[in-house]
RNA sequence: GGGCUAGUAGCUCAGCUGGUUAGAGCACACCGUUGAUAACGGUGGGGUCGCAAGUUCAAAUCUUGCCUGGCCCA
């Protein structure tokens, strides 16, 4: 005879159950389900079932193929991953091909630092064989990267991503320029540019490092020979430079309007001094101290004051006339000529600065090759053909004969006022650690004024959505601004700018035929057919291969990037432009700044309707991350100890809009918020156990639902508005935010508190118990959707434990279904405002239950018998459920001095009595009725109703 | 040095066009529960809103300067 005891009623109530494991194990459990993903081919999947739905495509930006990922490649994969999950289960064809940038110079390093380990001089070693070396480190990295990247959750086409080294690209950057080239746009020129004597190329800024370097300084004179100013008969004007080796190359002298000069008359001198008494010489006034100091002039007479307007059209001679630099140095105007540091007078040398070049080329001034492209003086110049201007010294790059040797001639011809040495952050090549120097090179430009290309741009510009809208401002100032693209380089990792010059003329040939046939063998061959194929495959008959050069120049690589648009895109079948690009705000200037001019020079608008950007990763205390501060934080480490999924969701939780911080305090918040969600999971799926079709009741009229289930179904509308809402906008971190404060919130402290009773103790068949029962499934599917994109394989796993056949689209991965189609009628905005009051009661109700808690009077809610004072009573709310208190009386009478209110909410006030009764054994609430029933004396009417079906059923069941 | 940008509780973030005692979650402390239990519920402490001036009846919110970061340039 069994036993009706409380051991007995315990195994009566249904408690949650479910094989879903509490704790996650993500770094185990993940390779299995990304194994599970690859067997069946997720992306394939996803790709035939979202056939024929409209496209809506993430252009990837493509990471450069050499090295390990870190976590900045992290953030921006797992960014455009949630992103692309999202739009997909938003009910689009998302496809994503994701990308590597191939060529370029870093590449080449390596492999000519594995040269130099050899001891192979790079020139030595055929061009292809080179290539081909490059291309394999490449492809190596593309591998490694592309396992890291899906080891993060990211779906995409691993299978066929784009390179920018497959014959494809390479053909179709090649007709790109072609493009170019045919248009107009392209243009050949001169530009100083930052150049390496180590790599023999010129540099991009962004391949220049800052260091401190220790240069000579020297004070020179400038021995005037033609003026209109008698003041200045016999005087010199005294310029101060950096770079001794630049003195064969100047051209020119250079003066500001804003600055007043004066000439002073030498009459005592230090010992040691180059200067001589009743000299005459010319410096600005605000600069005589630091001069006289310098050149060691104990005293001098103060005479002349002038500006530099009245020095202009003065003609000085070169220290070297005599020598073989017999030319006139004019003395010219510039704006940024300054009085802060040296004379105010600026040595103008056209061949060897930005500024130089620029004043040169306005006044028809001569720009001089005098260097050879490893740095030395061209057997040409006089006095210095053949020295160096830096020697390598122990690994280090030191100054060498070339830069001494100008000094010391000057110094002898007698116009060395002063020399010293300074201190200064000066440019040095990235790669070689080697100073570098300005020289003015024959380059391939881009014009951003034929066609219109800046003012095209800027229209796209306004055309596009930036998000955060600040980047629209950066990347207008940057266009508005740039000089002409300069394109080439003198480098062999890359496409060559495969077009030919007319010997006779220097011009570059335009016929259209031509470049087709060099674009179509480039697509069978790649651009190693450039190095390979005789000039005339491509010339055809037309023209003698005898009377063309071939450009044997490469593109910048930000070329290449920025067209990857017309290679990717509608050759794949992708729509163009594409929805979104997407990267780290610093492609304002880079990939975003690249592809708008590619594509607005051949196409006229931007190939992006919209751009997204990110900040950076910083270290826990907003600090760069750097490896000698040793604050870097790997993502290969931080799945091995945490998961993807963790990483997922920071990335994701932070406001990536910004620069987003990473530690141990911001990891552990993260795995705290995993736990929070994933125990949700856990609960929602131990509530399920056991839930049919045949169980759920209709939730499409809710007329028939109990209150409470109608107001979760209500909040539940809210939270898929907002989620469309931040969807629409791109603000996928505050997507995720909603749903983490509605797991949080409305449901683990709310809802799921309340239904307790009703889940445990009440009747399985009980139409309110079927509805609660529905309505958690409803908001598992809900929340197993909209947790997809983010926790990718938490999601996957939670779906794999839910009730079998009871959603649409029941089918076996999350990833491959859409988002749940929450019924816009769930929303009903009177309720939630009745309810908007009952929350404030039961905020009372607890309240009071705190206080009485702390005078001991009770431990569990369930001991109370609040009395509930209120102004006006609501209708149909059972307070006792919404407390979870045994019972609740209610009363509209005067609350008794001494009940319990809140300062803010009016018209309620609550006495906390104890609860009447017994204890009912199976639900554990107090109440009178405990005792009535004839066959479960401890149980109430409701359990001992519930207990009788328990037993009808063990009794069908045997 | 220049352009852009940020600085709100220990952590992650809200605070729109200036308007009542600056909010949320986590963490922390305490209480409850022991039928979500390496879980759950509740209560509480914690912020001179980077600093300093200014505009205003009123400023986290506007202006200026400074400090400290970040990105891009030089």
């Amino acid at each position: 005879m069994t036993e009706y005891n409380a051991e007995f009623f315990k195994n009566t109530v249904f408690l949650p159950k479910t094989d879903f494991p509490m704790r996650g194990d993500l770094p185990q459990r993940e390779p299995e389900i990304l194994k599970r993903w690859q067997d069946a081919d997720l992306y394939k999947q996803l790709r035939q079932r979202s056939k024929g739905k409209k496209q809506w495509t993430l252009h990837d930006g493509p990471p450069y193929a050499n090295g390990n990922i870190h976590i900045g490649h992290a953030v921006n994969k797992i960014l455009k991953d949630v992103i692309n999950r999202t739009m997909q289960m938003s009910g689009y064809d998302a496809d994503y091909v994701p990308g590597w940038d191939c060529h370029g110079l870093p590449i080449e390093w390596k492999i000519e630092e594995k040269y130099r380990a050899e001891k192979k001089d790079k020139d030595s070693v055929p061009i292809l064989e080179f290539r081909r070396e490059c291309r394999d480190f490449a492809a190596h990295w593309v591998g490694v990267q592309a396992d890291e990247f899906q080891r993060l959750g990211v779906v995409g086409n691993w299978k066929d991503p784009y390179l920018t080294m497959t014959i494809g690209a390479e053909a179709q950057i090649a007709r790109e320029i072609h493009k170019f080239l045919l248009n107009g746009g392209l243009y050949k020129g001169v530009k100083p540019v930052m150049w390496s004597v180590v790599e023999k190329t010129a540099l991009a800024e962004a391949e220049v490092e800052y260091h401190e370097h220790k240069s000579i300084t020297i004070w020179v004179k400038f021995p005037i020979i033609k003026t209109s100013n008698k003041n200045l008969d016999g005087a010199s004007i005294v310029i101060w430079t950096t770079t001794p080796w630049t003195m064969p190359s100047n051209r020119a002298i250079a003066a500001s309007e804003s600055i007043t000069y004066r000439l002073l008359v030498v009459t005592a001198v230090d010992e040691g001094s180059k200067a001589k008494l009743g000299e005459k010489i010319i410096v600005a006034e605000k600069l005589i101290e630091d001069v006289v100091k310098n050149a060691k002039i104990s005293a001098y007479d103060l005479t002349a004051s002038f500006t530099g307007k009245d020095l202009a059209g003065t003609i000085c001679r070169h220290p070297l006339r005599g020598q073989g630099y017999e030319f006139d140095v004019p003395v010219l105007l510039g704006d940024f000529v300054t009085d802060d540091a040296g004379t105010g007078f600026v040595h103008i040398a056209p061949g060897h600065g930005a500024d130089d070049f620029a004043l040169g080329k306005q006044h028809g001034i001569e720009v001089t090759d005098n260097i050879t492209d490893d740095g030395k003086f061209r057997t040409s110049v006089p006095l210095f053909g053949g020295l160096p201007i830096f020697e390598e010294k122990g690994g280090k790059y030191e100054f060498g004969a070339g830069n001494f040797a100008p000094l010391k001639a000057i110094d002898e011809a007698g116009c060395l006022l002063a020399k010293g040495s300074i201190r200064h952050e000066y440019p040095h090549s990235w790669r070689s650690k080697a100073p570098l120097i300005f020289r003015t090179t024959p380059q391939w430009f881009i014009s951003m004024d034929t066609n219109d290309l800046r003012k095209k741009s800027l229209q796209a510009i306004a055309d596009t959505d930036w998000y955060p809208a600040m980047g629209e401002n950066r990347i207008r100032a940057m266009i508005e601004q740039r000089p002409d693209w300069c394109i080439s380089r003198q480098r062999a990792w890359g496409v060559p700018i495969a077009i030919f010059l007319e010997k006779a003329t220097g011009n570059p040939l335009k016929d259209a035929e031509v470049y087709k046939r060099v674009g179509d063998i480039f697509e069978a061959e790649g651009s190693d057919a450039w190095y390979k194929r005789n000039p005339q495959d491509f010339l055809g008959t037309k023209y003698k291969a005898e009377d063309y050069d071939q450009v044997k120049d490469i593109v910048d690589v930000w070329f290449e990037s920025g067209s990857t648009h017309q290679f990717v895109l509608e050759p794949r079948g992708l729509p163009w432009p594409a929805d979104l690009y997407l990267e780290g705000s610093d492609q304002h200037r880079g990939w975003f700044h690249s592809s708008l001019l590619e594509s607005c020079g051949t196409k006229g608008v931007a190939p992006y309707k919209a751009v997204l950007t990110h900040g950076f990763v910083l270290d826990e205390k907003g600090m760069k991350m750097s490896k000698s501060l040793g604050n870097v934080v790997a993502p290969q480490e931080m799945i091995a100890k945490y998961g993807a999924d963790i990483l997922r969701l920071w990335t994701m939780m932070s406001n990536y809009s910004e620069d987003i911080r990473v530690g141990e305090a911001v990891i552990k918040t993260t795995a705290d918020v995993y736990r929070r969600i994933r125990n949700t999971f856990r609960y929602l799926l131990g509530a399920l156990d056991g839930f049919t079709a045949d169980e759920s009741v209709d939730l499409s009229d809710t007329k028939n639902l109990p209150e409470l289930e109608r107001y979760m179904l209500h909040e539940l509308a809210m939270l898929d508005a907002q989620v469309k809402q931040h969807i629409e906008e791109y603000e996928f971190g505050r997507m995720m935010n909603a749903v983490y404060m509605f797991c949080n919130g409305p449901l683990s402290a709310f809802y799921f508190d309340i239904r307790k009773d009703r889940l445990y103790c009440d009747r399985p068949d009980m139409p309110e118990r079927r509805a609660y029962r529905t309505v958690m499934a409803a908001i598992f599917e809900a929340l197993c959707g909209w947790l997809a994109p983010v926790l990718c394989f938490t999601a996957d796993e939670a779906w794999s434990f839910r009730p079998r056949g009871v959603f649409k689209d029941d089918c076996d991965n999350v990833h491959l279904r859409t988002f749940m189609e929450v019924p816009t009628k769930w929303r009903d905005d009177a309720l939630a405002q009745k309810w908007k009051r009952a929350f404030e009661v039961r905020d009372v109700l607890l309240g009071a239950l705190e206080i009485a808690r702390k005078d001991k009077q009770i431990g569990s809610a369930l001991e109370a018998h609040p009395v509930l004072y209120l102004d006006k009573n609501v209708e149909g709310m059972d307070w006792a459920e919404l407390a979870i208190t045994s019972q609740v009386t209610v009363k509209t009478d005067a609350a008794p001095a001494g009940a319990f209110t809140l300062p803010n909410i009016v018209g309620v006030a609550v006495v906390v009595n104890k609860a009447e009764g017994n204890k009912c054994e199976r639900c554990w609430k107090i109440l009178p009725e405990v005792g009535s029933d004839k066959d479960f004396p401890t149980l109430s009417k409701r359990d001992a109703d519930a207990v009788r079906y328990y037993l009808k059923q063990q009794q069908k069941a045997a």
